[in-house]
DNA sequence: TGACTATTAAACACAGTGTTTATTATATTG
DNA sequence: CAATATAATAAACACTGTGTTTAATAGTCA
């Protein structure tokens, strides 16, 4: 049984009009983007774009959450064949895809990019890691959860600057950083 | 001399369509709200509109700085009365100032606001104390930038979520821990 | 009061939206 | 390959909002 998602046409038309949006968000601010733009720019029928997508915001939205999904299998990939669980390597596989697809990256992530989607990134790795430091009872929980909002949109920042400058620091460089930053807010 | 600005009309004006602005921005996404529509609920002709802002963006950017100067008056008033600067004070009046603007904060603070915007209210305190903190030649230069990369944004997230939280945590409360959070980073 | 000018209503051409229709092109499956 | 299914298309539609201009009106200031 298969279902439209995999239909060869349906593909195409995803990528191409996927292409075009990235393609003009690299020039200008998502507001001032037309969803007939877009079109035009892909060669595909208006009414085809309405088939998939609702507006700009929905397309950019599902764009956002398939990066994300890369992101998060480009680390469980990492982490099903090494086992030993390394904090700093883990971190610095997240700098390693966002230098990989710097292009996209670089649009997503950046100052201009919804934090909403940035924090997420972050909560990949704190998530499953650091957040527990806070949970062994050093601090309170109310106090917890102010340090876990802390890291994580501090993080964004970090990342945010990284990108800035034109991703000049090593990976090792940057994920040896966040952890010390991060560890410190929550080993005391 | 008097300049346009002064006079009672335009003041009135630019006073009305902020008020329905902010009150359909508590309302819905401003990709969703138009001119005209602010323009009805001010009952201010649309020209009138475009004689003082180029679109709700524009808009939107004014009233952002309006706010940001608004806080730094804030914070000027008291600097000039109690000569001692203490950094938890300091930061705790900013937390004052957001509590007394609560209607407008909730909106420009969130989420959803400006992380930009948002950057740049937290820099009014660290560009004048804690920044030189990092100078004292413990870190490495490009480190320091990081690590105000990595507070100033970290702040954003904790205001973020104090918001979130129905502002229910002390102004002094919030001040201290951001003290004990951001001079961590920079004291060792 | 008189000079000045901000605001207004009305109209304008224009661009983009979101939807529908019948037709065409392409993919899939037996 | 042929038959079936369906995705994409072109064209048209009414509609909403944009940005600007015009002459008239109303409010401000000194």
């Amino acid at each position: 049984m298969r279902s439209s998602k995999d239909d060869r046409r349906v593909k195409y038309t995803k990528m191409v009009l996927k292409e075009s949006f990235i393609k003009l968000l690299s020039k200008k601010d998502i507001t001032q983007i037309t969803i007939k733009e877009i079109c035009e720019d892909a060669d595909i029928n208006r009414a085809t774009f309405y088939a998939h997508y609702n507006d700009q915001y929905d397309l950019m939205r599902k764009i956002e959450n398939e990066l994300l999904e890369n992101i998060s299998a480009y680390i469980s990939e990492y982490a099903r064949k090494d086992n030993h669980f390394n904090d700093v390597e883990l971190i610095e596989k997240i700098f390693e895809y966002i230098k990989e697809n710097a292009q996209l990256c670089k649009l997503l992530l950046s100052k201009k990019g919804d934090l909403d989607f940035q924090k997420r990134v972050m909560m990949l790795v704190y998530d499953k890691n650091l957040i527990n430091l806070t949970n062994e009872g050093i601090f309170s929980k109310e106090y917890a959860e102010y340090i876990y909002s802390y890291t994580i949109t501090g993080c964004v920042g970090i990342i945010q600057k990284w990108l800035e400058d034109g991703m000049d620091k090593s990976t090792r460089f940057m994920a040896e950083m966040i952890i010390k930053l991060t560890t410190y807010n929550t080993s005391k």
